[in-house]
DNA sequence: TGGTACATCTTTGATTTTAACCATACATCA
DNA sequence: TGATGTATGGTTAAAATCAAAGATGTACCA
Protein backbone atom coordinates (compact mmCIF):
# COMPACT_ATOMS: atom_id res chain seq x y z
CA UNK A 1 0.00 0.00 0.00
CA UNK A 2 0.97 3.62 -0.87
CA UNK A 3 2.48 5.35 2.03
CA UNK A 4 0.40 8.72 2.45
CA UNK A 5 3.82 10.75 2.57
CA UNK A 6 4.32 8.90 -0.65
CA UNK A 7 1.21 10.47 -2.39
CA UNK A 8 2.76 12.97 -5.22
CA UNK A 9 0.41 15.67 -3.90
CA UNK A 10 1.79 15.04 0.01
CA UNK A 11 5.20 14.26 -0.42
CA UNK A 12 6.23 17.63 -0.96
CA UNK A 13 3.96 19.22 1.37
CA UNK A 14 6.14 20.59 4.14
CA UNK A 15 7.61 18.31 7.03
CA UNK A 16 5.79 20.01 9.73
CA UNK A 17 2.61 18.70 8.21
CA UNK A 18 3.10 14.92 7.85
CA UNK A 19 2.31 13.71 11.28
CA UNK A 20 -0.61 16.08 11.04
CA UNK A 21 -1.62 13.86 8.17
CA UNK A 22 -1.02 10.92 9.95
CA UNK A 23 -3.09 11.72 12.86
CA UNK A 24 -5.98 13.62 10.59
CA UNK A 25 -6.71 10.92 7.99
CA UNK A 26 -9.26 8.18 8.30
CA UNK A 27 -8.03 4.92 6.67
CA UNK A 28 -11.40 2.91 5.15
CA UNK A 29 -10.49 -0.82 3.58
CA UNK A 30 -12.66 -1.97 0.57
CA UNK A 31 -13.41 -5.05 -0.67
CA UNK A 32 -13.85 -5.87 -4.66
CA UNK A 33 -17.54 -4.37 -6.18
CA UNK A 34 -17.55 -2.03 -3.01
CA UNK A 35 -18.83 0.73 -3.38
CA UNK A 36 -16.77 3.90 -2.10
CA UNK A 37 -19.45 6.73 -2.63
CA UNK A 38 -22.11 7.10 -4.97
CA UNK A 39 -23.43 9.92 -7.44
CA UNK A 40 -25.22 11.85 -5.96
CA UNK A 41 -23.79 11.66 -2.60
CA UNK A 42 -21.94 14.63 -0.64
CA UNK A 43 -18.90 14.36 1.63
CA UNK A 44 -17.02 16.75 4.03
CA UNK A 45 -13.97 14.47 3.32
CA UNK A 46 -11.20 14.80 0.18
CA UNK A 47 -10.51 11.03 -0.68
CA UNK A 48 -7.38 9.33 -1.15
CA UNK A 49 -6.98 6.37 -3.29
CA UNK A 50 -3.92 4.49 -1.40
CA UNK A 51 -4.10 0.89 -2.75
CA UNK A 52 -5.88 -0.70 -5.42
CA UNK A 53 -7.97 -0.02 -8.69
CA UNK A 54 -11.75 1.90 -9.08
CA UNK A 55 -13.84 2.57 -11.50
CA UNK A 56 -15.93 5.78 -11.62
CA UNK A 57 -19.29 6.02 -13.30
CA UNK A 58 -22.69 7.35 -13.87
CA UNK A 59 -26.22 5.04 -14.12
CA UNK A 60 -28.04 6.13 -17.00
CA UNK A 61 -32.36 6.12 -16.58
CA UNK A 62 -32.58 2.84 -18.22
CA UNK A 63 -29.95 1.54 -14.93
CA UNK A 64 -27.12 1.18 -17.24
CA UNK A 65 -23.43 2.31 -16.27
CA UNK A 66 -21.54 4.70 -17.89
CA UNK A 67 -17.97 4.66 -17.27
CA UNK A 68 -16.24 7.80 -16.91
CA UNK A 69 -12.55 6.85 -15.59
CA UNK A 70 -10.12 4.36 -14.28
CA UNK A 71 -8.03 4.94 -11.41
CA UNK A 72 -5.49 3.32 -9.50
CA UNK A 73 -3.32 4.26 -6.88
CA UNK A 74 -1.99 6.66 -5.48
CA UNK A 75 -4.76 9.45 -6.80
CA UNK A 76 -7.40 11.44 -5.49
CA UNK A 77 -10.57 11.33 -6.53
CA UNK A 78 -13.13 13.15 -6.80
CA UNK A 79 -11.23 16.64 -5.86
CA UNK A 80 -13.39 19.15 -7.08
CA UNK A 81 -16.52 17.71 -5.44
CA UNK A 82 -14.78 18.36 -1.90
CA UNK A 83 -13.37 21.54 -3.20
CA UNK A 84 -17.23 22.95 -4.78
CA UNK A 85 -18.18 20.97 -1.23
CA UNK A 86 -20.95 19.84 -4.50
CA UNK A 87 -22.34 16.21 -4.45
CA UNK A 88 -20.11 13.71 -6.78
CA UNK A 89 -20.86 13.39 -10.53
CA UNK A 90 -20.03 9.86 -10.31
CA UNK A 91 -20.29 6.95 -8.49
CA UNK A 92 -16.88 5.23 -7.33
CA UNK A 93 -16.19 1.43 -7.30
CA UNK A 94 -13.18 -0.38 -6.38
CA UNK A 95 -12.48 -3.16 -8.92
CA UNK A 96 -9.39 -4.35 -7.57
CA UNK A 97 -9.78 -7.30 -4.73
CA UNK A 98 -9.20 -5.35 -2.64
CA UNK A 99 -8.32 -1.17 -1.70
CA UNK A 100 -7.85 1.40 0.42
CA UNK A 101 -8.78 4.97 0.29
CA UNK A 102 -7.49 7.49 2.80
CA UNK A 103 -10.09 10.64 4.23
CA UNK A 104 -9.28 13.93 4.45
CA UNK A 105 -11.56 16.62 6.25
CA UNK A 106 -11.72 19.60 3.26
CA UNK A 107 -11.16 22.21 6.13
CA UNK A 108 -7.68 20.70 6.78
CA UNK A 109 -7.23 20.20 3.11
CA UNK A 110 -8.22 24.29 2.52
CA UNK A 111 -5.72 24.53 5.40
CA UNK A 112 -3.02 22.92 3.22
CA UNK A 113 -3.78 25.08 0.13
CA UNK A 114 -1.55 27.94 2.02
CA UNK A 115 1.50 25.92 1.04
CA UNK A 116 2.58 26.28 -2.31
CA UNK A 117 3.79 22.90 -2.88
CA UNK A 118 0.73 21.59 -1.80
CA UNK A 119 -1.60 24.00 -3.99
CA UNK A 120 0.65 23.49 -7.23
CA UNK A 121 0.38 19.71 -6.56
CA UNK A 122 -3.28 19.82 -6.25
CA UNK A 123 -3.24 22.03 -9.20
CA UNK A 124 -1.66 19.47 -11.47
CA UNK A 125 -4.20 16.27 -10.18
CA UNK A 126 -6.79 19.35 -11.51
CA UNK A 127 -5.14 19.39 -14.85
CA UNK A 128 -4.62 15.74 -14.89
CA UNK A 129 -8.44 15.18 -14.43
CA UNK A 130 -8.92 17.71 -16.93
CA UNK A 131 -7.38 16.29 -19.94
CA UNK A 132 -9.31 12.72 -18.43
CA UNK A 133 -12.52 14.24 -19.11
CA UNK A 134 -11.74 16.20 -22.34
CA UNK A 135 -10.83 12.94 -23.82
CA UNK A 136 -13.66 11.29 -22.80
CA UNK A 137 -15.64 14.69 -24.27
CA UNK A 138 -13.64 13.07 -27.30
CA UNK A 139 -14.34 9.35 -27.06
CA UNK A 140 -17.99 10.21 -26.61
CA UNK A 141 -19.63 12.80 -28.68
CA UNK A 142 -16.74 12.51 -31.40
CA UNK A 143 -15.78 9.18 -32.05
CA UNK A 144 -17.93 6.08 -33.18
CA UNK A 145 -18.48 2.95 -31.94
CA UNK A 146 -15.41 1.32 -34.55
CA UNK A 147 -13.54 4.02 -34.13
CA UNK A 148 -13.40 3.85 -30.29
CA UNK A 149 -12.56 0.05 -30.67
CA UNK A 150 -9.68 1.05 -33.15
CA UNK A 151 -8.51 3.58 -30.76
CA UNK A 152 -8.30 1.15 -27.70
CA UNK A 153 -6.37 -1.39 -30.17
CA UNK A 154 -4.26 1.27 -31.16
CA UNK A 155 -3.40 3.18 -28.29
CA UNK A 156 -3.99 0.80 -25.41
CA UNK A 157 -2.91 -2.47 -26.84
CA UNK A 158 -1.84 -3.60 -23.00
CA UNK A 159 -5.66 -3.04 -21.98
CA UNK A 160 -6.97 -4.55 -24.67
CA UNK A 161 -4.81 -7.64 -24.54
CA UNK A 162 -4.91 -7.97 -20.75
CA UNK A 163 -9.16 -7.78 -19.75
CA UNK A 164 -12.21 -9.90 -21.45
CA UNK A 165 -14.38 -8.10 -24.18
CA UNK A 166 -17.03 -7.51 -21.70
CA UNK A 167 -14.86 -5.35 -19.31
CA UNK A 168 -13.54 -3.56 -22.62
CA UNK A 169 -17.44 -2.91 -23.55
CA UNK A 170 -18.03 -1.17 -20.71
CA UNK A 171 -15.19 0.52 -20.56
CA UNK A 172 -15.76 1.44 -24.19
CA UNK A 173 -19.43 2.48 -23.32
CA UNK A 174 -20.39 0.29 -25.85
CA UNK A 175 -22.79 -3.35 -25.55
CA UNK A 176 -20.86 -6.63 -25.69
CA UNK A 177 -22.97 -7.29 -28.86
CA UNK A 178 -21.66 -4.36 -30.63
CA UNK A 179 -17.59 -5.25 -29.37
CA UNK A 180 -17.82 -8.57 -30.69
CA UNK A 181 -19.38 -7.33 -34.33
CA UNK A 182 -17.12 -4.82 -34.88
CA UNK A 183 -14.18 -7.16 -34.28
CA UNK A 184 -15.41 -9.90 -36.45
CA UNK A 185 -15.18 -6.94 -39.15
CA UNK A 186 -11.37 -6.01 -38.26
CA UNK A 187 -10.85 -9.55 -38.54
CA UNK A 188 -12.35 -10.24 -41.67
CA UNK A 189 -10.90 -7.35 -43.20
CA UNK A 190 -7.87 -8.67 -42.08
CA UNK A 191 -6.64 -5.31 -40.19
CA UNK A 192 -6.45 -7.23 -36.99
CA UNK A 193 -5.32 -10.59 -36.57
CA UNK A 194 -6.57 -12.38 -32.66
CA UNK A 195 -4.60 -15.52 -31.11
CA UNK A 196 -4.49 -16.54 -27.67
CA UNK A 197 -6.50 -13.11 -26.71
CA UNK A 198 -3.53 -11.04 -27.74
CA UNK A 199 -4.02 -9.07 -30.85
CA UNK A 200 -2.03 -8.49 -33.68
CA UNK A 201 -2.09 -5.53 -35.86
CA UNK A 202 -2.25 -6.19 -39.56
CA UNK A 203 -2.74 -3.08 -41.22
CA UNK A 204 -1.62 0.07 -38.80
CA UNK A 205 -2.59 2.69 -41.52
CA UNK A 206 -6.74 0.90 -41.88
CA UNK A 207 -6.97 1.60 -38.16
CA UNK A 208 -5.77 5.17 -38.29
CA UNK A 209 -7.94 5.88 -41.01
CA UNK A 210 -11.04 4.41 -38.68
CA UNK A 211 -10.13 6.45 -36.09
CA UNK A 212 -10.25 9.91 -38.97
CA UNK A 213 -13.19 9.17 -40.45
CA UNK A 214 -15.00 7.37 -37.62
CA UNK A 215 -16.02 4.20 -39.92
CA UNK A 216 -14.61 0.90 -41.41
CA UNK A 217 -16.23 1.53 -44.89
CA UNK A 218 -14.07 4.42 -45.47
CA UNK A 219 -10.79 2.67 -45.52
CA UNK A 220 -10.16 1.87 -48.79
CA UNK A 221 -8.45 -1.57 -48.04
CA UNK A 222 -11.84 -2.91 -47.07
CA UNK A 223 -13.75 -5.89 -48.69
CA UNK A 224 -17.42 -4.24 -48.08
CA UNK A 225 -16.54 -1.14 -50.22
CA UNK A 226 -16.12 -3.26 -52.99
CA UNK A 227 -19.38 -4.78 -52.53
CA UNK A 228 -21.07 -1.20 -52.83
CA UNK B 1 -13.38 46.09 -21.77
CA UNK B 2 -11.78 44.02 -18.16
CA UNK B 3 -7.74 45.36 -17.38
CA UNK B 4 -5.97 42.70 -16.95
CA UNK B 5 -5.48 43.37 -13.41
CA UNK B 6 -9.09 43.33 -12.82
CA UNK B 7 -9.26 39.41 -14.09
CA UNK B 8 -10.02 37.55 -11.41
CA UNK B 9 -6.75 35.11 -11.51
CA UNK B 10 -4.32 38.46 -11.72
CA UNK B 11 -6.36 40.54 -9.23
CA UNK B 12 -4.92 39.53 -6.04
CA UNK B 13 -1.41 38.80 -7.60
CA UNK B 14 1.52 40.70 -5.78
CA UNK B 15 1.48 44.32 -7.00
CA UNK B 16 5.34 43.92 -8.28
CA UNK B 17 3.80 41.78 -10.76
CA UNK B 18 1.43 44.24 -12.33
CA UNK B 19 3.96 46.63 -13.64
CA UNK B 20 5.66 43.27 -15.93
CA UNK B 21 2.34 41.78 -16.77
CA UNK B 22 1.21 44.99 -18.64
CA UNK B 23 4.86 44.53 -20.47
CA UNK B 24 4.40 41.07 -21.31
CA UNK B 25 0.79 40.66 -22.50
CA UNK B 26 0.37 40.80 -26.02
CA UNK B 27 -3.28 42.11 -26.88
CA UNK B 28 -5.21 40.65 -29.65
CA UNK B 29 -8.32 42.32 -30.93
CA UNK B 30 -11.32 39.87 -33.25
CA UNK B 31 -14.24 40.49 -34.94
CA UNK B 32 -16.90 38.21 -35.10
CA UNK B 33 -16.57 34.61 -36.06
CA UNK B 34 -13.00 34.34 -35.85
CA UNK B 35 -10.50 32.07 -35.05
CA UNK B 36 -8.80 32.48 -31.79
CA UNK B 37 -7.49 29.26 -32.13
CA UNK B 38 -8.23 25.66 -33.96
CA UNK B 39 -8.59 22.50 -32.47
CA UNK B 40 -5.30 20.17 -32.77
CA UNK B 41 -3.08 23.73 -32.44
CA UNK B 42 -0.25 24.48 -30.31
CA UNK B 43 0.68 26.98 -28.33
CA UNK B 44 3.33 28.80 -25.76
CA UNK B 45 0.67 31.24 -24.53
CA UNK B 46 -1.78 30.94 -21.77
CA UNK B 47 -4.99 32.60 -23.45
CA UNK B 48 -7.37 34.87 -21.33
CA UNK B 49 -10.59 36.12 -22.49
CA UNK B 50 -10.57 40.04 -22.01
CA UNK B 51 -13.97 41.15 -24.33
CA UNK B 52 -16.32 39.20 -25.77
CA UNK B 53 -17.56 36.00 -25.80
CA UNK B 54 -16.22 32.50 -27.39
CA UNK B 55 -17.58 29.27 -28.03
CA UNK B 56 -15.23 26.32 -27.58
CA UNK B 57 -16.07 23.46 -30.23
CA UNK B 58 -15.04 19.89 -31.87
CA UNK B 59 -15.26 19.02 -34.97
CA UNK B 60 -16.64 15.74 -36.02
CA UNK B 61 -15.56 13.74 -39.48
CA UNK B 62 -18.92 14.35 -40.82
CA UNK B 63 -18.11 17.97 -40.71
CA UNK B 64 -20.74 18.55 -37.94
CA UNK B 65 -19.68 21.02 -34.79
CA UNK B 66 -19.73 19.76 -31.38
CA UNK B 67 -20.21 22.88 -28.94
CA UNK B 68 -18.60 22.07 -25.46
CA UNK B 69 -19.02 25.68 -23.69
CA UNK B 70 -19.15 29.03 -24.27
CA UNK B 71 -17.62 31.80 -22.61
CA UNK B 72 -17.61 35.30 -21.07
CA UNK B 73 -14.97 37.88 -20.38
CA UNK B 74 -13.28 37.59 -17.96
CA UNK B 75 -11.94 34.12 -17.94
CA UNK B 76 -8.56 31.90 -19.01
CA UNK B 77 -8.78 29.97 -22.16
CA UNK B 78 -7.40 26.40 -23.02
CA UNK B 79 -5.29 26.47 -19.36
CA UNK B 80 -4.33 22.63 -19.41
CA UNK B 81 -3.20 23.01 -23.17
CA UNK B 82 -0.90 25.76 -21.76
CA UNK B 83 0.17 24.34 -18.69
CA UNK B 84 0.70 20.88 -20.29
CA UNK B 85 1.93 22.18 -23.34
CA UNK B 86 -0.32 19.87 -25.44
CA UNK B 87 -2.78 20.39 -28.38
CA UNK B 88 -5.61 22.49 -27.95
CA UNK B 89 -8.89 19.86 -27.52
CA UNK B 90 -11.27 22.35 -29.53
CA UNK B 91 -11.78 25.31 -31.54
CA UNK B 92 -12.25 28.68 -30.13
CA UNK B 93 -14.11 31.28 -32.03
CA UNK B 94 -15.39 34.40 -31.04
CA UNK B 95 -19.35 35.10 -31.23
CA UNK B 96 -19.98 38.40 -30.14
CA UNK B 97 -19.28 41.55 -32.82
CA UNK B 98 -15.69 41.95 -30.99
CA UNK B 99 -13.77 40.81 -28.93
CA UNK B 100 -10.00 41.03 -27.25
CA UNK B 101 -8.04 38.23 -26.16
CA UNK B 102 -4.17 38.27 -23.84
CA UNK B 103 -1.60 35.91 -24.74
CA UNK B 104 0.92 35.56 -21.78
CA UNK B 105 3.73 33.47 -22.42
CA UNK B 106 3.57 30.28 -20.69
CA UNK B 107 7.14 30.31 -19.15
CA UNK B 108 5.73 33.62 -17.51
CA UNK B 109 2.78 31.91 -15.78
CA UNK B 110 5.13 28.85 -14.51
CA UNK B 111 6.82 32.15 -12.82
CA UNK B 112 3.67 33.32 -11.40
CA UNK B 113 2.49 29.99 -10.17
CA UNK B 114 5.44 30.64 -6.92
CA UNK B 115 2.53 33.32 -6.01
CA UNK B 116 0.31 31.10 -3.72
CA UNK B 117 -2.43 33.81 -4.78
CA UNK B 118 -2.15 33.02 -8.45
CA UNK B 119 -1.59 29.37 -7.91
CA UNK B 120 -4.60 29.76 -6.23
CA UNK B 121 -6.52 31.18 -8.93
CA UNK B 122 -5.46 28.83 -11.13
CA UNK B 123 -6.82 26.24 -9.33
CA UNK B 124 -10.25 27.64 -8.97
CA UNK B 125 -10.16 28.40 -13.00
CA UNK B 126 -9.12 24.80 -12.98
CA UNK B 127 -12.22 23.89 -10.93
CA UNK B 128 -14.36 25.70 -12.96
CA UNK B 129 -13.58 24.47 -15.78
CA UNK B 130 -13.82 20.69 -14.10
CA UNK B 131 -16.99 21.13 -13.24
CA UNK B 132 -17.84 22.37 -16.88
CA UNK B 133 -16.33 19.48 -18.52
CA UNK B 134 -18.22 17.16 -15.73
CA UNK B 135 -21.68 18.83 -16.75
CA UNK B 136 -21.22 18.51 -20.42
CA UNK B 137 -20.20 14.77 -20.01
CA UNK B 138 -23.68 13.98 -18.23
CA UNK B 139 -24.93 15.98 -21.07
CA UNK B 140 -23.81 13.91 -23.88
CA UNK B 141 -23.58 10.82 -21.88
CA UNK B 142 -27.18 10.60 -20.07
CA UNK B 143 -29.55 13.08 -21.39
CA UNK B 144 -31.69 12.04 -24.32
CA UNK B 145 -32.30 14.55 -26.84
CA UNK B 146 -35.60 15.02 -25.06
CA UNK B 147 -34.17 15.78 -21.42
CA UNK B 148 -31.81 18.08 -22.56
CA UNK B 149 -34.40 20.43 -24.21
CA UNK B 150 -36.22 20.08 -20.75
CA UNK B 151 -33.23 20.50 -19.16
CA UNK B 152 -32.97 24.13 -20.71
CA UNK B 153 -35.87 25.15 -20.29
CA UNK B 154 -35.93 24.37 -16.93
CA UNK B 155 -32.84 25.47 -15.61
CA UNK B 156 -31.58 28.19 -18.53
CA UNK B 157 -34.92 29.72 -19.07
CA UNK B 158 -32.46 32.92 -19.57
CA UNK B 159 -30.86 31.12 -22.32
CA UNK B 160 -33.46 29.76 -23.60
CA UNK B 161 -35.48 32.92 -24.12
CA UNK B 162 -32.92 34.62 -25.36
CA UNK B 163 -31.32 33.25 -28.46
CA UNK B 164 -33.07 31.72 -31.08
CA UNK B 165 -33.97 28.25 -31.74
CA UNK B 166 -31.28 27.52 -34.38
CA UNK B 167 -28.54 28.42 -31.32
CA UNK B 168 -30.29 26.65 -28.85
CA UNK B 169 -29.81 23.58 -30.94
CA UNK B 170 -26.25 23.59 -31.61
CA UNK B 171 -25.32 24.13 -27.99
CA UNK B 172 -27.63 21.11 -27.44
CA UNK B 173 -25.57 19.63 -30.26
CA UNK B 174 -28.95 18.48 -31.99
CA UNK B 175 -30.34 19.34 -35.51
CA UNK B 176 -32.69 22.34 -35.22
CA UNK B 177 -35.17 19.77 -36.72
CA UNK B 178 -35.19 17.47 -33.92
CA UNK B 179 -35.22 21.07 -31.44
CA UNK B 180 -38.54 21.75 -33.38
CA UNK B 181 -40.17 18.30 -33.14
CA UNK B 182 -39.66 18.11 -29.41
CA UNK B 183 -40.99 21.85 -28.68
CA UNK B 184 -44.36 20.60 -31.21
CA UNK B 185 -44.51 17.77 -28.07
CA UNK B 186 -44.29 19.46 -25.18
CA UNK B 187 -46.59 21.94 -26.57
CA UNK B 188 -49.05 19.53 -27.34
CA UNK B 189 -48.74 17.84 -24.29
CA UNK B 190 -49.41 21.21 -22.31
CA UNK B 191 -46.01 20.71 -20.39
CA UNK B 192 -44.77 24.43 -22.21
CA UNK B 193 -46.53 27.51 -23.67
CA UNK B 194 -44.55 29.36 -25.54
CA UNK B 195 -45.88 33.62 -26.55
CA UNK B 196 -43.39 35.76 -28.20
CA UNK B 197 -40.56 33.64 -27.66
CA UNK B 198 -40.89 33.14 -24.03
CA UNK B 199 -41.66 30.38 -22.36
CA UNK B 200 -44.56 29.31 -19.79
CA UNK B 201 -44.06 26.62 -17.77
CA UNK B 202 -47.15 24.66 -17.38
CA UNK B 203 -46.66 21.30 -15.85
CA UNK B 204 -43.12 22.01 -13.65
CA UNK B 205 -43.46 17.74 -12.52
CA UNK B 206 -43.79 16.47 -16.32
CA UNK B 207 -40.17 18.39 -16.98
CA UNK B 208 -38.51 16.91 -13.60
CA UNK B 209 -40.09 13.17 -14.83
CA UNK B 210 -38.46 14.08 -18.20
CA UNK B 211 -34.83 14.58 -17.46
CA UNK B 212 -34.54 11.78 -14.95
CA UNK B 213 -36.21 9.14 -17.42
CA UNK B 214 -34.95 10.73 -20.44
CA UNK B 215 -38.39 10.30 -22.04
CA UNK B 216 -41.28 12.18 -22.38
CA UNK B 217 -43.13 9.07 -22.63
CA UNK B 218 -42.82 8.11 -19.02
CA UNK B 219 -44.08 11.30 -17.92
CA UNK B 220 -47.51 10.41 -16.57
CA UNK B 221 -49.53 13.35 -18.14
CA UNK B 222 -49.01 12.51 -21.36
CA UNK B 223 -51.68 12.26 -24.38
CA UNK B 224 -48.81 9.99 -26.35
CA UNK B 225 -48.69 7.42 -23.57
CA UNK B 226 -52.48 7.08 -23.65
CA UNK B 227 -52.76 6.57 -27.06
CA UNK B 228 -50.61 3.65 -26.70
C1' DT C 1 -7.79 -37.95 -12.77
C1' DG C 2 -11.58 -37.20 -15.31
C1' DG C 3 -16.37 -35.87 -15.75
C1' DT C 4 -20.60 -33.67 -15.07
C1' DA C 5 -22.91 -29.30 -14.01
C1' DC C 6 -23.19 -24.65 -13.79
C1' DA C 7 -21.90 -20.13 -14.73
C1' DT C 8 -20.05 -16.71 -17.44
C1' DC C 9 -18.50 -15.06 -22.11
C1' DT C 10 -18.98 -14.58 -26.84
C1' DT C 11 -21.24 -14.83 -31.19
C1' DT C 12 -25.04 -14.35 -34.38
C1' DG C 13 -29.56 -13.01 -36.03
C1' DA C 14 -33.79 -10.21 -35.90
C1' DT C 15 -36.02 -6.09 -34.28
C1' DT C 16 -36.47 -1.56 -32.42
C1' DT C 17 -35.18 3.06 -31.15
C1' DT C 18 -33.25 7.56 -31.50
C1' DA C 19 -31.97 11.09 -33.92
C1' DA C 20 -29.60 12.44 -38.07
C1' DC C 21 -30.26 13.46 -42.87
C1' DC C 22 -32.78 15.13 -46.95
C1' DA C 23 -36.36 17.61 -49.07
C1' DT C 24 -39.68 20.92 -49.10
C1' DA C 25 -43.09 24.00 -47.42
C1' DC C 26 -44.29 27.69 -44.44
C1' DA C 27 -43.19 31.95 -41.48
C1' DT C 28 -40.95 35.98 -40.06
C1' DC C 29 -38.28 39.72 -40.61
C1' DA C 30 -35.52 43.30 -42.54
C1' DT D 1 -38.43 40.19 -52.04
C1' DG D 2 -34.89 37.75 -50.53
C1' DA D 3 -32.91 35.68 -46.60
C1' DT D 4 -32.92 33.33 -42.68
C1' DG D 5 -35.36 30.64 -39.48
C1' DT D 6 -38.91 27.07 -38.34
C1' DA D 7 -42.03 23.12 -39.24
C1' DT D 8 -43.23 18.71 -41.22
C1' DG D 9 -42.84 14.37 -43.72
C1' DG D 10 -40.11 10.54 -45.34
C1' DT D 11 -35.85 7.88 -45.21
C1' DT D 12 -31.68 6.19 -43.38
C1' DA D 13 -28.00 4.86 -40.11
C1' DA D 14 -25.88 3.48 -35.90
C1' DA D 15 -26.17 1.06 -32.16
C1' DA D 16 -29.14 -0.73 -28.46
C1' DT D 17 -32.18 -4.36 -27.23
C1' DC D 18 -34.03 -8.94 -27.31
C1' DA D 19 -33.42 -13.78 -28.02
C1' DA D 20 -30.95 -17.81 -28.41
C1' DA D 21 -27.14 -20.67 -29.46
C1' DG D 22 -22.07 -21.86 -28.94
C1' DA D 23 -17.82 -21.54 -26.31
C1' DT D 24 -14.98 -21.39 -22.53
C1' DG D 25 -14.02 -21.78 -17.91
C1' DT D 26 -14.43 -23.53 -13.10
C1' DA D 27 -15.90 -25.96 -9.18
C1' DC D 28 -17.05 -29.91 -7.09
C1' DC D 29 -17.10 -34.67 -6.50
C1' DA D 30 -16.61 -39.51 -7.06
Amino acid sequence: MVKIKDVPMFSNLDKKFHKELYDNIYIRHFTKNSIVFYEGDSSDYLHILLDGQVRLYKTSPKDTMIQLHRLNAPSIIGEYACLEQVPFPATCEFISERGTVGLLHFKKVMNYLKDPTFSLALLKSMTNKVMMLSSLVHKETILSSEAKVADLILNETETFNKIKNNEIASILNITPETLSRILSKLKKEKIIVIINNIVQIHNLEALHIIIEKNTLKSCGYCISKVKR
